[in-house]
RNA sequence: GGCCCAGUAGCGCAGUUGGUUAGCGUGCCGCCCUGUCACGGCGGAGGUCGCGGGUUCGAGUCCCGUCUGGGUCGCCA
């Protein structure tokens, strides 16, 4: 090693003692005949002292320095109490510049609290990632895996790679495409996920199986998502929902613990139904109270015509019968950049007399009791919701959460988990279906959690024919409103996985086209097996107590799907393009395939 | 794909009703400074105002288009 010690573990015992240190120049102050260096490495900083001016003054901001010297308590009144270090200074006497620095793009070192673009620092992100905050984020990303890894090597799971280039499989996101060279007009595509390599691994007998997976999907941007993301991917033969439950939340327990939060366990669990019921939402925040109340009875003769809906249904804003008229109106411009024709409200005065545009087209009983009913209390507002009840619910749900951010209700400093249970299998394939308008009888269904998940045993012998009963054997875990995971026990055979994707619609032969290899391999004796994915990404970004995703990865990419340190995706040669074999054209059998 | 916001010196920002030479802080360069720790003092350099078009005697400022970034809805098995 270039160096003896670590600049950051010296100490007042190390007084006396010379040490050669390597870093970089994180400060300095140049007095003349004196200059003071802090130099930083991985470790944190110390003070150099340097007494030549002739070695002190070309030094700059990040030069790469090795300095040999004599570590010293420093002169009385001098100490810094404010610094690990601050007790002692390294006495140069011996001054390397191992690399110069031009510079800099932005400051490494931020004294004042001006905030660098992510652009900017996303291009250089080798020194925003000198930076202390940005490089603890990715030091914890590593303590992440190693517990995660350790309880995992606890229960005896097997970490095996599965491949990068693989099949397109059809469903789910859109997938990343790579041409074939060798087989121009064919293509390979990056894994969704590991999903079906994982359920053949069970198929093999490794019983136990997990990988720190990088998984592809080629969506749209949003502030959560990267085109390429990471996931704990878990699969165990033999087992049932409450044993995959069971391993996920000692896996949660031994992560949280690296930031000193105790997850108790079992974790509470709740059925979908409930979650939307309750909370507008398949990931209710349980920071919060603020339940939505259930109004379509209360409201079954009403005369207002907008109530007379297949749902209505409320959520109480405490203190909001004092908004101004002009906040009340933001409200209606949020519900309806959320696609909803507006957020019906009513104000409930401080004599308990309702007011607001909707209280006059409501009968006399249903002004009298409906402040009993929502729960309101003299000052509040409660907002209402009317029409097909998913859309309806979800606006709620998304209310709920505002007005929760905007009244400060959020407890901040809580670690809520929660299992959503019980989901559907199967959700209508189009909108205007799922919103409730049209009558659902023939056609399209799409699997809600993935085509492979098993029915609960109950909707075993019925999900074929009534798929919008049917009950998914799945589970999701949340955390202050955040799906961070989730998982199903799956199918294990053939007839069941066939009788799934007649289902969703697809034929025998398109089956066997995509899946024909899992379903060969589900009739070798495939064990009944489950698992679990838990959004890596999203985990470490709640563990760091950042908002967003990219502060955890080491190189993200920005909206469109651009990375600003490589400028990829980037144009090929015609050499490059010719030799890919990307304009191979589809011969005119293939095309009738598609 | 829809909507909202932003783009001015390396970085962070200001720029009035459309009006002279586009400012401030920091960084950078030079000189000075022997106890600082966001060191300090003096001086200096640094700008296609994202890009293209239009309105106007005159555009950083107004209009149209476009690109990039951020947010949000759609989408995301």
């Amino acid at each position: 090693m270039i160096r003896t010690h670590s600049a950051g573990s010296l100490r007042a015992e190390h007084a006396g003692q010379t040490v050669t240190l390597a870093g970089w120049v994180a400060r300095r102050r140049d007095h003349g005949g004196v200059a003071f260096i802090d130099l930083r490495d991985s470790s944190g900083t110390v003070q150099v002292v340097i007494r030549d001016e002739e070695v002190a003054g070309p030094l700059r901001s990040e030069f790469c320095l090795k300095i040999v010297g004599e570590v010293n308590a420093r002169p009385e009144g001098n100490a810094n109490p404010n610094l690990p270090t601050g007790a002692i200074e390294v006495i140069a006497a011996e001054v390397e510049v191992l690399n110069s620095a031009d510079p800099l793009p932005f400051p490494v070192e931020e004294h004042h609290a001006t905030p660098v673009n992510e652009e900017v620092r996303l291009k250089y992100r080798y020194l925003d990632l000198r930076r202390q905050g940005p490089g603890a984020a990715l030091r914890l990303r590593s303590q992440v895996n190693k517990a995660a890894r350790d309880v995992l090597a606890q229960h005896d799971f097997v970490e095996i790679e599965t491949p990068t280039l693989t099949k397109s499989t059809p469903e789910g996101a859109r997938d990343f495409l790579v041409p074939a060279r060798l087989q121009p007009g064919s293509w390979y595509a990056l894994p969704q996920s590991p999903q079906l390599f994982k359920q053949l691994l069970m198929v093999a007998g490794m019983e136990r199986y997990y990988q720190i997976a990088r998984c592809y999907r080629d969506e749209d941007f949003r502030a959560d998502r990267q085109p390429e993301f990471t996931q704990l991917d878990i699969e165990m033969s033999f087992v049932d929902q409450d044993d995959v439950i069971a391993l996920a939340e000692e896996v949660l327990a031994a992560l949280w613990k690296l930031i000193g939060y105790d997850v108790q366990t079992p974790i509470p669990r709740m059925t979908y139904a409930e979650a939307m019921a309750r909370f507008g939402s398949d990931k209710p925040d349980l920071r919060m109270g603020l339940e939505l109340v259930e109004c379509t009875e209360y409201f079954k003769d009403t005369p207002f015509r907008v109530f007379q809906a297949p749902y209505v249904g409320a959520v109480v804003m405490p203190g909001g019968a004092d908004q101004p008229r002009k906040q009340l109106d933001a409200w209606q411009e949020w519900a309806k950049q959320r696609g909803a024709r507006g957020l019906a409200y009513v104000l409930v005065g401080q004599d308990g007399e309702l007011g607001g545009p909707v209280a006059k087209n409501l009968s006399e009983e249903e002004r009298a009791g409906l402040a009993d009913h929502v729960g309101a209390k003299p000052g509040d507002c409660i907002f209402f919701a009317a029409g097909p009840i998913k859309t309806s619910r979800a606006l709620l749900g998304a209310a709920r959460l505002e007005i929760g951010r905007r009244g400060g209700l959020i407890d901040e400093s809580a670690w809520s988990f929660l299992w959503v249970v019980d989901a559907p299998l199967f959700e209508p394939a189009d909108d205007a279906t799922a919103a409730g308008d049209v009558a659902v009888g023939s056609g399209a269904w799409t699997a809600v959690h993935h085509a492979f998940t098993s029915p609960k045993p109950d909707s075993l012998e019925t999900f074929d024919t009534d798929p919008g009963n049917a009950l998914a054997y799945a589970y999701d875990i949340v955390c202050n409103g955040n799906e961070i995971g989730g998982g199903s026990i799956r199918i294990h055979r053939e007839d069941i996985q066939k009788r799934v994707f007649k289902v969703m619609g697809l034929t025998d032969e398109e089956a066997t086209e995509k899946f024909g290899f899992l379903l060969d391999a589900f009739k070798f004796g495939a064990p009944p097996h489950g698992g679990i994915a838990f959004g890596w990404d999203r985990i470490t970004a709640l563990l760091a107590g950042t908002e967003s995703i990219r502060d955890v990865i080491a190189f993200p990419k920005s909206g469109g799907g651009f990375d600003p340190l490589t400028a990829a995706p980037a144009p090929i040669t015609p050499a490059q393009r010719k030799e890919a074999g990307v304009d191979a054209k589809p011969s005119s059998s293939e095309d009738k395939k598609s």
